[in-house]
DNA sequence: GTGGTCTAGACCACG
DNA sequence: GTGGTCTAGACCACA
């Protein structure tokens, strides 16, 4: 389970499992029909509590990535792919990706690198 | 002063407005030298406490955008970039970036349309 | 064995045997003297552990529905109906029955579409 | 806030709170613009920890009802109906339903009294 | 052994 | 003063 946790950052812990979480998913590192580790263990090793794990499964429940069964834990559910993106979503998209962008510019992040990531990141995406 | 906020939004308010007017820097839409409104002005325009766009001012002024002066108000400053980029933003940058990416594929906005816009905003970044 | 087990529910799946069985029960689609499958069998069928199947049956001979025999399995007994209900019961009938409707309605179905149904339900009940 | 829980059911407390606040705004008893009380005081008046009423409103907000912001607390939504009910409701509320009714049956509660609440209710749900 | 619920209470961010 | 997050840990229901 390749995922890191930041105990320190302001972002909740359960939202960095969420988001760590949709990565491996986007990115076919988890796929439909693995099960994911039980709360406790995952929450051992990430160092957290439980509810911290359970609540960031919950959240991916809702989103339609995981089937959450009471007795057989968590596994990767055959995703409906959502049909229809939100209208606002593109909007929405483009701001924080230019917040983004502007904030790493603004700590000193040359403008051709972050250029870039972003073509680099704009390759992988069509390739898969 | 092109700038919207979202009360309902789970994002600080000050910290919209931190991240909106830092796009309008970046893209030069506000320049050295160049008068910020006045604290209670601004609040008053976004219907916000206008000790949180002091707030905002604040970190701007930490970020060093802003120079304020006790009675003079915000005024932009000649902003030399900080010259190397915190060793762990490239890193920071990566992830937060892939991490914005997977949740609006997973919210159903199609890959090339994410592609399209990482390659676009590339192009707007290398051109200025 | 008209019945349907529904294993992604957060239903309990031996209450929802118990449920579905208590309609046949009730609409005397299963009658005095019948005799029901063995718990493997309707387990076999439904899907699940044979332990669960026994556990709905055993709650539904507490209920006196039923008659288990040690080696000759359940079979509905001549049910005299409890002379007179537990004084709690209307009131908590009401308020369970206006929570389903108004999660019902909260999921937009229509009022007048859940009146009909009401109606109808109330007719079968006096025409039986 | 005319609420009542019952600490020993089965039905997990924040589901209760849930299903009776529902009911107050089908019912029209809260209405668009009310406030709710803040969780502290509400879980203070229930005697249950302020977590579990969170929970409750963080529901309600996610069906639509309420509008929770960190600062103002709880509010009833000027509700967009949900405009389309899941074709799969219907079916379900019939068999919820029956499942209802057989159940209250089968405590002895008499199939007229039955039917007379059923009645009853689908004429305040028309006039309403 | 799995996830769910709930409590008690600390601490945080916000405005 | 508001809601949010997280922990520690008890207890529960289910299969």
């Amino acid at each position: 389970m390749k995922l890191r946790i930041d105990l320190k950052s302001t972002i909740p812990v359960y939202r960095q499992i969420v988001d760590g979480l949709r990565i491996l998913l986007v990115n076919g590192e988890l796929n439909a029909g693995d099960q994911l580790p039980p709360v406790r263990r995952l929450a051992l090793d990430l160092g957290v509590h439980f509810n911290t794990v359970a609540e960031s499964y919950r959240t991916l429940a809702e989103e339609g990535w995981l089937d959450i069964e009471r007795r057989n834990g968590a596994r990767v559910v055959p995703r409906a792919v959502p049909s229809r993106a939100d209208p606002q979503t593109e909007e929405t998209f483009q701001r924080r990706l230019r917040e983004l962008v502007a904030e790493v510019q603004s700590h000193g992040f040359p403008r051709g690198r972050i250029a870039r990531e972003l073509r680099q990141l704009a390759e992988n995406l069509e390739r898969s």
